[in-house]
DNA sequence: CTGAAAGCGCTAACAA
DNA sequence: TTGTTAGCGCTTTCAG
C-alpha cells in the first residue's frame, strides 16, 4: 500500500529549548513580580490610584480623569494585566460569554452555523466558546455541567437535549438556551430548527418525481438520521414504492464509507437506481465508487446528498443535495440569546426554518 | 444552474410554542422557587444542613455521613443545582478547564488534534473549550482576552502567538501555554510542532526523485504556507529546477478553488507536470479537474496534498500527501498542560514531531 | 472624579 | 462528621 517517508526533526531544533524565564526577559519590558497574576490592587498601587479607579478605567473610562486614565492604561499595558473574569462575573452576573455544545467538530455540518453564531455574537460584544460533547451521553452531561458552572449568558445546543437530568439543570440554571437542528414541541427553552422527518419525505417524493423507483438509503444511524429514514419510508409507502432498503454506516460518515456502502448495496440490491446519502461526504464516496465501476450518474444511478457542503456544487457531476440554512440558524440563535440575556422577551420561541432540495446534476 | 425546491415549515409546528413555565411544570418534579439559580445556601437550607456540608458533598463526599450525603444529593437532584464555578474558581484556583484557540473550524486540519486533546484532557478530568479566532487579528486578541479572564488551567494555541500584546498577556497570566503546528525558537511557553519549511523541502525533493521536473505550487497564502513555499523553492534551486511557479488561493482552501486553480495554472503553464497543493481538499479539486480534462494522474500530472484527511486514501487515484500526526500533537499538548497545571515541570519545552510523506498513487 | 466599605458564591482552615 | 469564619478579586453602592 502506501509508502511512508518520515522526516525526523532536526537535532539543532531539539536543542533550541530556551527556558521560559530567559525568553521572558527578551520580550516583556521589565521582569515584573507576581508570576501567578496581577490583581486590580497591584495595578492600583503601581499607578498610584485606588483599585476602583483601575476598575473604572477598564469598564467606564468616561468616568475617569484623563490623567488617571493614562497612568492606569500604561501600567496595564506594561504588566499585561487581564482582570479576573471569575471575580467580575461573581459580582456583576454578566459574563459576555455564550457557550455552544456540538456533538463533534468532525462533521462540516455545523460549520456554517458556528461561523454565523460566532460572528453575530461578536458584533454584539459576546464571545463564543465551543464544547465538544462527542457522541457519548456521559461526556455530554459532564460538559454541560462544566458549562453551566461557568454561568455563560446563553447556551446553544446542536440538537435537542434529551437527558432529563440535563434538562433539569438547564432549567434550574435560568440560563437562556437555544436548541437547534431539530424540532420538538417541548424544547427546554427556545428552538431554531427543522424537521428531519420531512426531509426524508421530501427527498423520497423528489426521487420518485424524477422517475426513480428503486431508491436505497445510505445513512448514519443516529436518532435524527432515523427520523429522516422514517419520513422517507412513510412517503415511499404513500407512493407505492414499498420499503426502501437501508444500509447504515458508522458515524462519522466518510468518503470511504460511501464507497464501501455503494459496493455493499450493489452486491445485495443490484436493481438500485437511486441513493439518498445522509451526508455530502458519503455522497462523494458514492460518486467516486460509481465512477470506478463505470456506472453513470444520474443515468444509471441518482444520488442525493445532505448538507450542501461547498464541494457539492464543484463535483462532477454536481451534487443534488438537501440544503439547511445554517447561517440563519446561527444568526437567529445569537439574536435570541442576546435578547434574553439583555432582558428582552423572545416572541416566537420555536422557529422552523425548513430546508431546500438543491437540484443539480446527480439526480 | 441548480433548481431549488424549498420546504416551508408546517403551520401546525409553528403553533406549538409552549411557554417555558408550562413545560417546566411537566418535566421538573416540583416547581421550585429561585428562577435565577440556587446557591449552596439554598440547598443547605432545603437539606437541613450547613453550606459546608453541601460543598463537601459535591467535592469530598468521603468526608460526609451517609445520611447527610443522601439528603443533600436528593435535594441537588431535585433542584438541578449546579454550583457556581466562578465562585469556586475564585476560591480554589483550579478550574478544570483548558482552552484551545483555533483560527477556524472550517478546515478539517485540526480535527485530529482537537479530538486527541479533548479525549486526553477528559481522561485527566479536564474539560476542553474551543474558541474560534477567525483569521482576523483583532478578533484573536479579543478572544484571547476573554479566555485569559476566565483563568483556565491551560491554553493551547493552533499556531504561534505573534502579537507582542498577546504574548505579554499570556506571560503575565502565568497560565501554561502550548503553541502547536509550527516551530519557533522563542515560544511563549511550550511548543509541539513541526517545520513548514522542511515540508516544502521534502515535497520538492520527493517530486524530483519521482522524475517530475516542472512542479507548480497551488497554495493558500498564509504565513505558514509561505514558509512551505520558501522551503520548496530553496530545494528547487538546490536541485537545479529553478523557481516553481506559484498560484495562491484564498483561505479557506476548497475543492472549487482547487479546480479553478488547476485550470488557471494550465492556462499559464501548460508544461506543468506536478502540483503540490496546500491542502487535501485543494488536491481533490485538482484531481477532479484533471479528470474532467482527461489528464491522467500521476502519468501526465503528479499531485501531492497536505493533511492526509480520511478521504485521501479513498480517492481514485489515492492521494499522495503529507501527514502530520495531529493525534500526537493533541496528546502531547494535553499532557504538558496537565503536568504544569498540577505543578510538575515539563522537561522538553520544545518538541518537533516531524512529518511523513505518504506515498500513494497520485505522485 | 475618586475612594471606602460591603458582598457576589464558594471553600480552605480552623474549631467543635 | 459538622459548622464557623474569613477571604478569593472584583464591582456596586454610597460618601466624599
Amino acid at each position: 500500500m502506501a509508502r511512508r517517508l518520515a522526516w525526523r526533526p532536526a537535532a539543532s531544533i531539539m536543542r533550541a529549548g530556551h527556558s521560559r524565564a530567559a525568553h521572558r526577559f527578551i520580550t516583556s519590558p521589565p521582569p515584573m513580580k507576581k508570576p501567578q497574576g496581577f490583581t486590580v490592587h497591584d495595578i492600583a498601587r503601581l499607578a498610584g490610584v485606588s483599585a476602583m479607579t483601575v476598575s473604572r478605567t477598564l469598564n467606564h473610562p468616561d468616568q475617569v480623569s484623563p490623567a488617571a486614565l493614562a497612568k492606569v492604561r500604561e501600567v496595564v499595558a506594561r504588566t499585561g494585566f487581564v482582570p479576573n473574569g471569575m471575580a467580575r462575573g461573581l459580582r456583576s452576573a454578566k459574563a459576555g460569554l455564550v457557550a455552544a455544545v456540538l456533538p463533534t467538530l468532525v462533521g462540516p455540518v455545523f460549520q456554517e452555523t458556528v461561523r454565523a453564531l460566532s460572528q453575530a455574537l461578536d458584533e454584539r460584544g459576546y464571545q463564543l466558546m465551543i464544547g465538544q460533547s462527542g457522541y457519548d451521553a456521559s461526556r455530554e452531561d459532564a460538559l454541560l455541567d462544566a458549562i453551566i458552572r461557568r454561568r455563560p449568558d446563553g447556551i446553544v445546543l446542536a440538537g435537542i437535549m434529551h437527558s432529563p437530568e440535563g434538562r433539569r439543570q438547564l432549567l434550574a440554571s435560568g440560563i437562556p438556551v437555544v436548541e437547534t437542528w431539530d424540532l420538538t414541541p417541548t424544547p427546554v427553552d427556545m428552538l431554531v430548527g427543522f424537521s428531519h422527518e420531512r426531509i426524508g419525505q421530501a427527498v423520497c417524493y423528489f426521487l420518485h418525481s424524477r422517475g426513480y423507483r428503486r431508491p436505497v438509503l445510505l445513512s448514519a444511524g443516529d436518532e435524527r438520521a432515523r427520523r429522516r429514514i422514517a419520513g422517507f419510508q412513510g412517503m415511499a409507502a404513500t407512493l407505492g414504492l414499498g420499503q426502501a432498503p437501508t444500509h447504515l454506516v458508522e458515524a462519522p460518515t466518510t468518503l470511504g464509507s460511501g464507497r464501501a456502502g455503494l459496493a455493499a448495496i450493489l452486491a445485495t440490491h443490484p436493481q438500485t437506481d437511486a441513493l439518498f446519502c445522509s451526508s455530502d461526504m458519503l455522497a462523494l464516496g458514492v460518486l467516486i465508487e460509481a465512477q470506478a465501476r463505470g456506472l453513470s450518474v444520474p443515468g444509471q444511478l441518482g444520488v442525493v446528498g445532505l448538507g450542501d457542503l461547498e464541494l457539492a456544487a464543484s463535483l462532477q457531476p454536481a451534487l443534488t443535495t438537501v440544503r439547511i440554512d445554517g447561517t440563519r440558524i446561527g444568526r437567529t440563535a445569537a439574536q435570541y440569546i442576546v435578547d434574553r440575556a439583555e432582558g428582552r422577551e423572545v416572541a416566537e420561541k420555536i422557529v422552523d426554518i425548513g430546508f431546500e432540495i438543491i437540484e443539480r446534476a446527480s439526480a
